[in-house]
DNA sequence: ATGGCAGAAGCATTCTGA
């Protein structure tokens, strides 16, 4: 099973873009963020026309996530749920649209477009600190033990410094500050393994390169693009790449998609199953 | 310290992103 994740950067700009690259690795399930679309206006057609169905929780210029899937939705969350969300009376933490989450063959998929946040001083900062800690809440209420789960998006983060092209002009700025990413492991509790990181433990893998200063070509970048499964998966995984063709289009995204392969298909029991039927012929 | 590049809104230029 392919599961994907992809900030594109405005889905109507980057559509042949995305739909080339679903017909190249027809993935599963994918995530996109950056969407910068109402739900009105979202080119649902040329992904129903590849046999995908859409959830989409989008807004006007900014923002916007959405889940594209050869599977069915059920459980489908369009931002935070509504008992989280009443716990927080100070920010609307559903304004700006960046979460989407439903279950997908018996898979609980959340995708997040966390914030930027700016600088360290600033007041984006804080609510970017602020959105994470409300995101683990939402966790804490909606996944259970048990959940195989898969949570995925542009965290806007470098959760390393070997995630970073040069750790130490960046050192402790944003998308790079002890704050973050303690606020992202409060996120990820112990409870998620980075999947990438099971595959390729060396620094020089990025997911985002700048659009300016010729960052591609000289290839500095970041990773901040994650895929992150609950423990109960880490054995399925099969492979975590950064497809970064995807940054050398014709007019790409800033950033590239990132792809794992998940062995759910072939459970121990359907293994057994097989086997029964085979001494029965 | 600032801008650089790109997209959206909307028609000149501003806001936002990371």
């Amino acid at each position: 099973m392919l599961i994907a994740t992809w900030n594109v950067n405005s889905v109507r700009t980057r559509l042949s873009q995305i739909t080339n690259w679903i017909n190249d690795v027809k993935p599963d399930i994918l995530c996109l963020q950056e969407t910068k679309v109402t739900d009105n206006d979202f080119p649902l057609a040329p992904f129903q026309e590849l046999g995908y169905e859409v959830i989409i929780c989008g807004q006007k210029s900014y923002n916007g996530v959405a889940i594209i899937s050869k599977f069915k939705f059920e459980n489908v969350n369009k931002g935070f749920t509504n008992d989280i969300y009443k716990k927080n009376i100070s920010i609307d933490f559903n304004e700006q649209k960046r979460l989407i989450s439903a279950d997908i063959n018996g898979l609980k998929i959340i995708n997040v477009y966390v914030p930027n946040g700016s600088s360290l001083n600033s007041e984006k900062f804080d609510y970017k600190i602020k959105w994470l800690k409300h995101l683990s809440t939402f966790l804490d209420e909606q996944v259970r033990p048990d959940d195989l789960v898969c949570l995925v998006g542009d965290f806007n983060i470098a959760p390393h410094d070997i995630d970073i092209h040069s750790p130490q002009k960046y050192e402790g700025g944003i998308m790079a500050s002890k704050i973050e990413r303690e606020a992202l492991n409060n996120v990820l509790k112990g409870r998620f393994i980075d999947s990438f990181r099971i595959f390729e433990k060396d620094t020089g893998y990025w997911s985002w390169w700048d659009y300016r200063n010729n960052a591609y070509e000289l290839n500095k970048g970041w990773r901040i693009d994650h895929i992150y499964v609950s423990k109960n998966l880490s054995s399925r995984l099969k492979s975590c790449v950064i497809e970064r063709n995807q940054r050398e289009n014709l007019q790409p995204s800033d950033h590239a998609p990132v792809l794992i392969n998940l062995d759910i298909d072939n459970h121990d029991e359907d293994f057994f199953d097989d086997d029964d039927d085979l001494f029965g012929i």
